[in-house]
DNA sequence: AGGCTTATCGTCAGATCGACGACAAGCCAC
DNA sequence: GTGGCTTGTCGTCGATCTGACGATAAGCCT
């Protein structure tokens, strides 16, 4: 057992779905392949595991080196082992949920070709099955929304509720009662935290500034209609 | 890029975390190690994944191999891909998540010098990082109970809203009122399907027969106290 | 028959939710 | 500056849901 020729060869990659909402649109941050196979099509970030790191620490260099930007909440999507999805070799890849706040418009990576922000909606046949990874991290995202604090991540360090809501509102696709969820996410305990500072950026009466709370769960959560 | 010298090499594993309700405890499906390293240890069940099957492909023939079962419902727990967690070579494993009615004693599988139900709360010291794997295995199993019909998973094919009730309690570690459990439970619609038998196995007056219906979300949730 | 068990239905007060009215507080056009 | 427009925030109301718990049903055992 576990000498070389027992077990066969296998190539461990991660692949990494960043999600922001940019404009009026979700939008996850691709790159445009350089090399065949899919060569100029669209394909989620990502790259090879090295012998010496674990494969969570992969993710994090990965998500560095394509995008610039660390720090965010990374979390593992699942993983795509099917045979044939890379038409060369055996490669299993582990997939990467981020989400990001509106950043500037990302520089391409070392092995990409070019690196964009495209609405989720306009990003379809992509590289090997990233759809179905892009696919399982939308969903997953909009699930993550209803229970948990990460709608935050998705905004600047400050924020008001307004703008969170946008962010419910574009990336579940549904409107929501400005008064009734404003009611509901002041009153999630640990989720905001007010600055005392107030802004008028978005025009009408100035609103209120938050920044994240401690909390990661939100008790009672927000329910999709 | 892609040439075999390009990429360290990787052995990819499936381990497995099958779940039962055994008398009043949860109990996982151990087996204990034949061979070094952590030889005589209590370990999850699991194996390499082969160059011809999918991952998951290997997770259900494996679960098939160790404990004689299929059909059950499994579902990708997440990646485990430290550097060191085998230490003999590196080694990638991806968990899954079984949940099982009370089964005869497994028998012990190819590999394994014996298989057996052990109650969570007494496993400890397991082979490598398995006792991390099984605690997040029961933790998902203790959240999806939640939101998701897997609880009927514990069940037979034909069972009680008490013995249901059972489940839950054991898996949550609570105990749940009789009276509010049955019109939740009962009110979810497409979760429980009457067969109109009865049984009275538990004493008491006998109690309906339920199959479990189409629904696989449960709305509203049951949430743990 | 009476007592024990468990199953199932009902009641009631408090919490929560969605729909929506009302008012606050800035900007802008005139 | 005043009236209108915008957006933010607080309140109200009825419907619904929840948890605590009483009451009854329907079997078994002695």
């Amino acid at each position: 057992m576990y000498s070389p020729s027992d077990f066969p060869p296998f190539a461990v990659t991660v692949d990494l779905v960043v999600l922001t909402v940019r404009g009026d649109a979700l939008c996850a941050l691709l790159v445009r392949r350089g090399e065949a196979p899919y060569r100029g099509r669209w394909a989620l970030p990502g790259g090879f595991v090295q012998v010496t790191e674990s494969v969570d620490a992969a993710a994090v260099r990965e998500l560095a080196e394509e995008t610039g930007v660390s720090g965010l909440h990374l979390e593992q999507l699942g993983t795509y082992g099917e045979p044939r999805r890379d038409p060369r070799m055996r490669v299993v890849s582990v997939a990467y949920l981020a989400l990001a706040p509106d950043l500037p418009v990302p520089v391409a990576g070392t092995d990409a070709a070019a690196a964009s922000w495209v609405p989720v909606g306009e990003a379809s046949s992509l590289a090997f099955d990233h759809a179905r990874i892009l696919g399982d991290g939308v969903e997953r995202a909009r699930a993550k929304l209803e229970y948990s604090a990460l709608g935050t991540a998705f905004c600047g360090p400050e924020f008001t509720v307004a703008e969170l809501r946008r962010v419910y509102e574009i990336v579940w696709g549904v409107s929501l009662d400005p008064r009734n969820f404003h009611r509901k996410v002041t009153g999630v305990d640990g989720l905001l935290v007010a600055t005392g500072g107030t802004t008028s950026r978005d025009g009408g009466r100035p609103a209120a500034l938050f920044r994240r709370g401690e909390a990661e769960v939100l008790y009672p959560p927000l329910v999709r209609p």
